[in-house]
DNA sequence: GCTTTGCTTGTTCATATGCTCACTTTGTTG
DNA sequence: CAACAAAGTGAGCATATGAACAAGCAAAGC
């Protein structure tokens, strides 16, 4: 009888399961893909791809245990220089999709802060829902709780939906920009909205995505803006936006007509937050960063080489 | 000028930051070796020594994200039967050092719950040890502060000497065992052992080691007890150990001479811990780990596959 | 009933990886 | 300064791994 085989049999495991079985045998014991595959009844490939699914999805996931992790030459320049809490660089590649990256990158950073049940603020914007799919193991592993800063739901469930979810999500169920300042106020006085609202603002962590004033800008793409109004904003100064409010280049929060017709959370309120994420990367980005930057409106960054770069080469 | 080759020449990195630099490319880009070797102008063995490097000492560490993470089957039984809060069953490997795994997989365990700055207590033992050895690294990234629950500072030196830390230590500057109820008193009442031991107490997580009562008792080995004294308590009913005090095998401290004389932690004020994790395995263990999981002096296990199904053989 | 489509599974093969061994460097001690 | 030990380095090779491809299978559509 070898005990190697028999032991297995049992019961069908979850999927899930048989994953995070595989994953710990492979990584933590060492063994051989074949190996596993013996010792489980599966073959070897069936292994690999068990392996690849995994690390795809994030549920296998790598911490680098360094104070370094974090500053990484570029990194640390920026965090010295916009006096960051923290601040991640990743390479410029070539042919790697930066956003999928920035995603990838955003939640490896918020896998080392999120403790269970912790509750996470999420903005808006696609370096946000590119983290959200890739965090999404580690949400539900860790029982995570997310609350939305601004209203559009439907964007939000495209970056969370149909995913296992064991926290909450508390989402502020309106549209992010509606018809007149009027109807926006009553909105934010809804009893609901503005209690996730408040909610939000009790997280110790928010993630932002940082728009740029630009006609490719991803509140143009979604029907929020249109690209003679971001050309207006871009005449009145606009260097950026943070959860659809625009801010100057010193990151001064603009008076726009727009505003008032946003439900979303003020980006002055949020500096209640302590940790507040940005993520974004490319050239187009680099002015609106700068401006978040200068004006305080996020604390910790995640961005690329070159992006970094850019922005340490900007003489204030 | 090719910028792949360039880029990186500046200073002499310090050795973690370039394994950290390593290891990102490696794990979070998914480049090869030869790449990186070639970004980093390091030749493609050196680069597979410095990853072989971060993942022995635990500097490189992967997460499993997943709920199951905690509960593979023996784990989710152990949980399930004793009412644990969590436990982690290792498979038990032939040729493998069983100690280190032990050390590995508790390391693991606790890299998933510590938070920055976070105090951890420390007990006594060869799994204590074998933890900490694998975890210095976490610990030195999360500026952890370790805090003693027994006496006996020589030992502990052992195992976390000479490493990186940047969060306290707190020694119990004393012996584990001395000669004399009287003594061992007023070591106890001297201030700073005192202001340790409270100290001790406010930790949020405790790892414990799970002593047998044999005359291969590390406790022996070390000189604190003879092998007629083991003897002796075994007489008594005693079937294990946690920081020094022997219990008999429901759980109950037993009410003998020895304890008088130690200056450690009383493992009933430690249930104020919310985590107490014992880590042991092996056919020694198992009696003084049941003993321990019907007292509730543990509430979290770390052991290997035998020694789990042997626990769960037995019918109280 | 048959086909189509999409998914899972296993095979083959190029490549990436880690190990062994001989060699070089570095630091240490007489 | 020489001699030696210890750590570090690189080449070659066996092994582990992932990708491309092909076969099998099940559900959906005609």
């Amino acid at each position: 009888m070898d005990d190697t085989s028999e032991r297995v049999v049992e019961n069908p495991i979850d999927d899930d399961e048989l994953l995070a079985q595989i994953a710990w045998y492979y990584y933590v014991d060492g063994l051989t893909q074949e190996e596993i595959g013996g010792h489980l009844g599966l073959s070897r490939i069936k292994v690999s791809r068990c392996l690849d699914k995994g690390r795809r999805t994030g549920l296998i996931q790598v911490q680098i245990n360094s104070p370094y992790e974090g500053s990484l030459r570029l990194g640390r320049a920026l965090v010295e220089r916009f006096g960051l809490a923290d601040a991640r660089v990743i390479p410029s590649l070539a042919g790697a999709p930066r956003g999928a990256r920035i995603g990838q990158a955003a939640a490896h950073f918020l896998g080392r802060r999120l403790v269970v049940r912790d509750l996470l603020a999420v903005g808006w914007g696609e370096a946000v829902m590119a983290t959200l799919d890739r965090l999404a193991p580690t949400l539900a592993a860790r029982e995570i709780s997310l609350v939305s800063l601004t209203g559009g739901v439907a964007a939000y469930l495209d970056g969370i939906g149909g995913r296992t979810q064991k926290g909450d999500i508390h989402l502020i169920p309106t549209p992010l920009r509606v018809s007149s300042p009027e109807f926006a106020g009553a909105l934010r006085l809804e009893p609901y909205v503005r209690d996730v609202m408040t909610l939000a603002l009790t997280a110790k962590i928010a993630l932002v995505g940082i728009g740029a004033v630009s006609p490719q800008a991803t509140l143009v793409n979604n029907g929020y803006c249109s690209a003679s109004e971001i050309e207006l904003f871009h005449r009145q100064g606009a260097v950026g936006d943070i959860l659809g409010y625009f801010y100057d280049r010193e990151g001064r929060i603009l008076a726009l007509d727009l505003h008032t017709h946003m439900v979303a959370v003020d980006p002055e309120h949020l500096r209640r937050i302590p940790t507040i994420i940005g993520a974004a990367a490319g050239p187009a980005k680099v002015e609106p960063i700068l401006g978040a930057l200068r004006g305080g409106l996020i604390n910790n960054l995640i961005t690329d080489e070159a992006t970094a770069q850019e922005l340490l080469n900007r003489r204030d």
